[in-house]
DNA sequence: AATTTCGTTGCGGTCTGCGCAACGGTCTTG
DNA sequence: CAAGACCGTTGCGCAGACCGCAACGAAATT
């Protein structure tokens, strides 16, 4: 399989651009690895297209138009319908909620809605989180065919983040096997130190990979007892919402959506 | 100036699939115009940066990794404070809230509160509003000094949407100068029959381009005697807002934000 | 006003992107 | 069940697009 050289740097360029937020020319030209007029190149095709802008005469920037790219690859996924679950999560528990999809062996966080807290725990768009270190991985896990999740484990990269961290195989697998009978995830600290969460997994579309939500807060009031508290309630909720065949509209069509 | 043609033909790839939903290798080589086995070799490489993916061994979709993209694409702007003040002014109005940047004489929708009822009015993320039938538009150019507004209104291409639609200069100007000393802008039906809104800009960031705020529902509830009833609560928020000086965090960090 | 920095332009060589055509897999049709 | 159509994949050769070089000019800095 042959790689066309000329499009990966472009790509490259601009996910530079979009990490950095502002650059010049010759950053670019040294971050891609060629020499500046071949980069002016590149960045004025980029303009011209509207995928990146030059502000004022000298810094670039991605065009805020990529944002309407970054909807059409959330809405492939059934994640609009998730949304609507994640806020109604949201104000049962008071805490920020996450909407994920497997992507590459990790989850990749397509939908958030925050807290009203301002103390509140809340991930970046687009960021991804390892399997066996969140609260939406091991939901995922646990709703895959069991063949399934085994052969996905055998392919993690169990690196611990916290002490708390799985790092053995076998006690990741236990622990999607109790995550699927109790029919929901827990994460306490085992991603980063002073956050936890607990997770469902359902599935929305027909064909579609499975939406991974989690409710995330802080260590100091989102505790095993508040949750294990609140469980029952958002089990119901999230049970409620799978029932309703909601007319999903499809990505690009400007009509009205949500209505039912 | 010389386009890079490769460049042009790969980015015309990724919209044409984000527009698609879900496309074959044929559709892309009769769509960006080449042979088919140059069409496998852009894709191929696409895909393995990661910015497309192929499902089911024929159809190509756009990755989830994109959303991470459109997410810079937006933090560029200051629109990640403005998100906190629309959801409170959604929750004060009951209807949908968009936020929205100018982007090439339009104004570009970024970001988005949704109403709760069912019945509500909701823009895709991504989509562009001309700037003289949208409360959005007559906000920003309300915020400008009057020789820009005027300058910009003059290169306005002014095409009526609706039978409500504005579409003589000077009309337009005027209704800018009486939503300058009105303090919001206002929108019956003149972009979308059914359609109505109110307006704000601000400018957040310290030298971006300022932010437009708008408040939109269905004309039958969502009536000009509404709207002025809840106008000076509305605009007290927003004043109020402004006044915060919320510490930004930079995109891509995966600090928690909003921690005052 | 001088100096440095940085964006821009023209040019020629060479590598790469491109079309062509044949192959082999999978899905569809008689 | 077999024959056909369809579609993705591969090798090859050529032309042209991409790239580096170096000189130019504008803007920023001292």
């Amino acid at each position: 399989m042959v790689l066309m050289e000329t499009v990966a740097r472009a790509v490259r360029t601009v996910e530079f651009v979009a990490r950095e937020g502002s650059v010049r020319l010759d950053d670019v030209a040294s971050e891609i690895g060629v020499h500046k007029s071949n980069a002016l190149r590149l960045l004025n095709t980029l303009c011209e297209l509207d995928w990146i802008v030059l502000d004022d005469r000298r810094s670039y920037t991605v065009s805020p138009h990529l944002v309407a790219l970054g909807q059409a690859a959330a809405a492939g996924t059934s994640f609009r319908q998730a949304l609507r679950l994640a806020e109604t999560l949201r104000d049962l528990s008071g805490e920020t909620v996450h909407v994920a999809v497997p992507h590459r062996r990790r989850m990749l966080i397509v939908g958030r809605v925050d807290s009203r807290d301002p103390l509140r725990v809340s991930c970046q768009l687009g960021s991804q989180d390892a399997m066996h270190t969140s609260g939406l991985g091991k939901a995922y896990l646990a709703i895959l065919a069991e063949h399934e999740a085994e052969s996905l484990i055998a392919d993690l990269d169990l690196v611990g983040l916290t002490p708390f961290s799985i790092t053995s195989r076998k006690t990741l697998a236990a622990e999607v096997r109790r995550t699927r009978d109790r029919g929901y995830s827990l994460d306490f600290e085992e991603g980063r130190l002073g956050v936890c969460c607990m997770g469902f997994a359902l599935r929305l579309g027909s064909n579609l990979d499975p939406v991974a939500i989690s409710i995330t807060g802080p260590s100091d009031r989102w505790t095993k007892d508040r949750i294990s508290g609140l469980a029952p309630r958002l089990l119901e909720h999230v049970r409620a919402f799978k029932a309703v065949p909601l007319a999903g509209s499809a990505p690009g069509q400007t009509a009205p959506s949500g209505i039912r």
